[in-house]
DNA sequence: GCATTAACACGTA
DNA sequence: TACGTGTTAATGC
């Protein structure tokens, strides 16, 4: 871990949404109270069980939201990618955090800390109503996961893991280039590595998707969410004999 | 049947 | 050298 130089750090809280939505006086604070840190692979930004004294943002690179079961497989919930924010839930409810986040490749973090964020949430109107719809979509994404979980095939939650990292609400600044191993894909949709190499092969196939090197290109996310769709709504056709 | 594990060859940073 | 990809045979639920 290390820190950085504030003007980065500065440029980039300016072109975050939420940021621009205070006022004056509270994008100050805002500014002056959070800091950096930059995480090397494996690193541990937060771990479950830690008291959750400050909300996370991504400048650059890729964290990821993870538990251990109790036999010791390591479950993933979400990818939280550059431009995205998490771990509101634990700082509202001064609990301690329900999960590990860890850095799948070198990231830098934001941390505003709670007093700031609490302060926020009471004082900012805009502040409360981001916080809402980040909250509200992060519950329908859990949602719709679930759903896919229950009904799709290994290429319908393959595509479904990789949809959720599009979305708009949560991951403003995802780029179609998703810099992520088959591996940690994986991981999110809940297969192995065998597994969901043969669901990549098959969004390849259908031009879904590209692969390369240690990354997966996504050609069409309207398509791949069509795709999702389409995997669920077969359950509900006639039999085919 | 379908998914996992473990292994192997091969390619890339 | 360490890591990621693509594939397969054996194994398990």
């Amino acid at each position: 871990m290390a820190k950085s130089e504030q003007s980065d750090l500065t440029a980039f809280l300016l072109s975050t949404y939420w940021v621009q939505m205070l006022s004056k006086g509270a994008r100050e604070r805002a500014l002056a109270d959070s800091y950096d840190r930059i995480y090397d692979v494996k690193d541990v930004v937060a771990r479950e069980g830690e008291p959750a004294s400050s909300w996370i943002g991504v400048v650059d690179g890729l964290l990821k939201v993870s538990s251990v079961t109790a036999s010791g497989k390591s479950i993933m919930f979400t990818a939280i990618p550059k431009g995205s924010w998490v771990g509101e839930g634990s700082v509202i409810k001064r609990e301690p955090r329900r999960y590990d986040i860890t850095a799948l490749r070198t990231t830098r973090a934001i941390h505003l800390p709670r007093p700031t964020f609490m302060w926020l949430l009471e004082t900012s109107v805009e502040f409360s109503r981001y916080i809402i719809d980040h909250l509200n979509e992060r519950a329908g994404q859990f949602i719709a996961m679930l759903e896919v979980a229950r009904i799709a095939d290994p290429a319908g939650r393959v595509a479904g893991a990789l949809c959720n990292l599009f979305n708009p609400v949560l991951y403003p600044k995802a780029r179609p280039l998703v810099n992520i191993s088959q591996e940690e894909l994986g991981e999110l949709a809940g297969f192995s590595r065998a597994t969901t190499n043969a669901a990549i092969a098959k969004l390849r196939k259908l031009d879904l998707v590209r692969t390369e090197y240690g990354g997966i290109l996504v050609l069409d996310v309207d398509r791949l969410r069509a795709f999702v769709q389409s995997v669920g709504m077969e359950d509900h056709l006639p039999e085919k004999k």
